[in-house]
DNA sequence: GGGGTAAATCTAACCCATAGATAAATGGTT
DNA sequence: AACCATTTATCTATGGGTTAGATTTACCCC
């Protein structure tokens, strides 16, 4: 498959997209100070306002007058233009989200999942159910909502008979959701999803290459380039988690040993803990985010206990460790953490993961490197598969070309 | 650093190097079959072509009649533009190797190299006695020469103080080499340059995204994503060979432990020997080279030497699961390997390689993965980095804005 | 009414690519 | 020699994008 070729049109497409990203960092804000934030002419400005307006994507908010000169017009993205949903199936729920039209979160529904989730029909009535349940919660028509964006995780490998690269290959699957749901559906994985939310929301548009790193259950990276997503030739870019940490090292949920996600997910935090103190009660939690926020507990003053310490520090290691992978490979600007093990962890074990990947990095590779807590709020993986969808439907209206997955 | 924006003029930049790239593959041909090849209308192809005309690049050579209808004219690049060095600072031996326009060689000149190299002064002074040599066998004036493109390896830490990120922390070095040289000058390191190599010589042009593996001594990655070389922040992206293959594995030469390079690369796989059959007198070779020729002679017909036989197995397995962690993290369409280790052992070791990949990479994720040896013929380092000062040399002249490595 | 200021729009110029029309250069036929 | 058919190369008008500078708009103040 060739390179594709840029076109004037993909020009304008980043510059809308530039406009939007501003707009939505700015909440409200003039023509002229998006000229100035985005850098593009006032002319240029003009145009694809212009464009967003007719488009019913941004509204006039109103007038503001200054001290002196002609009055100025406030803008900002249109919430009420409709809905859009976000939909993160993980592996103990499924989870709705509705946001308005500027992408704030309006209402949302979760559904328990356990194993019944392997089953292809009980997993799309989930979603259905999880999609109607934040519909009717938010008081949403069917008729607002401009598209459904789907974010199954790489472990639904039965879906497929395939592995992560769900998108790809669950194509018996979506005429079924499709059917189910009547209306516009984008489906993509977890680690697309968290860059795509990171590039909307966070430090993807300040830099031209953030990696955002997932942690939890399981573990990925979602990886921005140049102010786009990197997919890979069959969208499975990212599987990080996946990559290798000590040959031959510890089993692995996808069969093999020596994981990322074998040491730094939560399941491999509660194995560093059980060999550190066996029979130590936190290594028995048979929930995992149980088990993360018992960590979390056991680590307040002013007795913090000296086995889950010492798990975080080794924890830190091979986090650091697995990082200065990345560093080696794709040599980022910034890695941003995110994930139920940073929201609860984060204070004790951020700090440690700076160091470590500075150590662990080949050279001063990392010496620049920023290392930090994600700024995207809530559910990112929700956010992000959202904002796909968003991406989507104004692919569809012809406001952009540039950075719609392909073929989905 | 934000993100850089496309022009207009970038559009036209790349469709000349779509024109140069086609021109290369194709030695001589029409504007009419450059339309069909990169796809570009004639009208386009024509106005492309008279700026190469223009700029001396491109020659017409012939004309040529059909059996009917007008007679067309053959194109080609104009050899006699000027001529190119590149220069390979390896551990060993510092080659500088003469190239016209047209990239194809005319001369080469070598000059031993040994500790010596560490000493900046020595190090000047043997880049520029092999340039001059090599200018001298070609014959070739000073004032034809367009650019000089030198490649220095991660090993040249002291230089900087600091690490592979030679072309950013080598300044102080720079203004000696042009002083000493008297040409216009860009300094690279052997990863971008392979990767360049592959991009107009190989597999690049061809495919969305392909990483080029290089085996030898050193042992690391070029990362070619949708036509262009990926650097990372500090052009440090693709130091692949000191990513972890095992944590608190065998010592590197680095100063870390388990790094892919102490296991596939030359001294890496000699150890290998060494473990499997303490007392080999292969194991005991002294130079690397020497080593994996030696190595590949013991696996000749009729009786391979089963130690060896294993060592490739191994190595194969070591390989495959380095290149499994690209796999999961990149996703590339196709990996090529290119190397001195490759061109000696790639009958025995490739076909194994390709079964370890598949068998490590997560899931199927390798399915579709093409892996191969690269078709990039004799030193790729040092076409590759003569391609860079090519490409410099059209960015100075206003021929193309983009894929040029930036303040270097 | 005139002057000053700041926001928004207009205009002309620059850049790129292409569909279709036109010109150029043959060979073959009448 | 004139005409037709074919193929190559160039020309032309149109579509798309961005921006520097000019002009218009909408105020406030004297």
């Amino acid at each position: 498959m060739a390179p594709t070729r840029r076109t004037s049109r993909d020009i304008r497409s980043e510059s809308r997209l530039d406009v939007l990203h501003a707009l939505l960092a700015a909440g409200e804000t003039t023509r002229n100070e998006l000229a100035r934030t985005t850098g593009l002419s006032t002319a240029t400005v003009a145009t694809v306002v212009s464009d967003l307006l007719s488009g019913g994507i941004v509204t006039e908010a109103r007038v503001a007058s200054g001290r002196v000169g002609r009055p100025t017009t406030l803008l900002r993205l249109n919430q009420d233009r409709g809905r859009i949903v976000g939909v993160d199936v993980a592996e103990t729920y499924i989870r709705a989200v509705v946001f308005d039209a500027a992408l704030d979160e309006t209402a949302s529904a979760e559904i328990a999942a356990d194993e019944r989730h392997d089953e292809t029909e009980e997993v799309v009535d989930g979603i259905a159910r999880a999609v109607d349940a934040a519909l009717a919660q938010a008081g949403t028509p069917r008729g607002e909502v401009l598209g459904v964006g789907i974010s199954l995780p790489g472990s639904m490998q039965r879906w497929g008979g395939a592995a992560p690269v769900m998108p790809n290959a669950a194509w018996r699957h979506v005429d079924r959701l499709r059917e189910r749901l009547d209306l516009p559906i984008v489906i993509d994985n977890p680690l697309k999803a968290i860059a795509t939310a990171e590039l909307w929301f966070g430090e993807g548009r300040r830099h031209s290459s953030t990696i955002t790193v997932n942690l939890g259950t399981g573990v990925g990276a979602g990886i921005i380039l140049n102010g786009a997503i990197l997919r890979g030739a069959t969208n499975f870019a990212g599987e990080w988690g996946h990559s290798l940490l000590a040959l031959d090292g510890r089993a692995c949920r996808c069969g093999r040993n020596g994981c990322v996600e074998a040491y730094v997910g939560a399941l491999g935090i509660q194995q560093t803990l059980g060999a550190i103190a066996p029979g130590h009660p936190l290594a028995a939690v048979p929930l995992q985010r149980d088990f993360i926020d018992a960590l979390a507990a056991a680590l307040e003053p002013p007795e913090p206990d000296p086995a889950v310490t010492e798990t975080i520090r080794l924890t830190a290691r091979y986090l650091g460790a697995a990082l200065a992978d990345l560093v080696a490979i794709v040599n980022p600007e910034t890695i941003t953490l995110t994930g139920w093990t940073v929201w609860a962890l984060g204070d004790h074990l951020v700090p440690a993961v700076r160091r470590s990947v500075v150590e662990e990095a080949p050279g001063d590779a990392a010496a620049d490197l920023e290392v930090q807590v994600s700024t995207v709020r809530g559910n990112s993986v929700a956010t992000g598969i959202a904002t796909i969808a968003l991406e989507r439907f104004l692919s569809d209206v012809g406001l952009v070309t540039t950075r719609v997955p392909t073929a989905l």
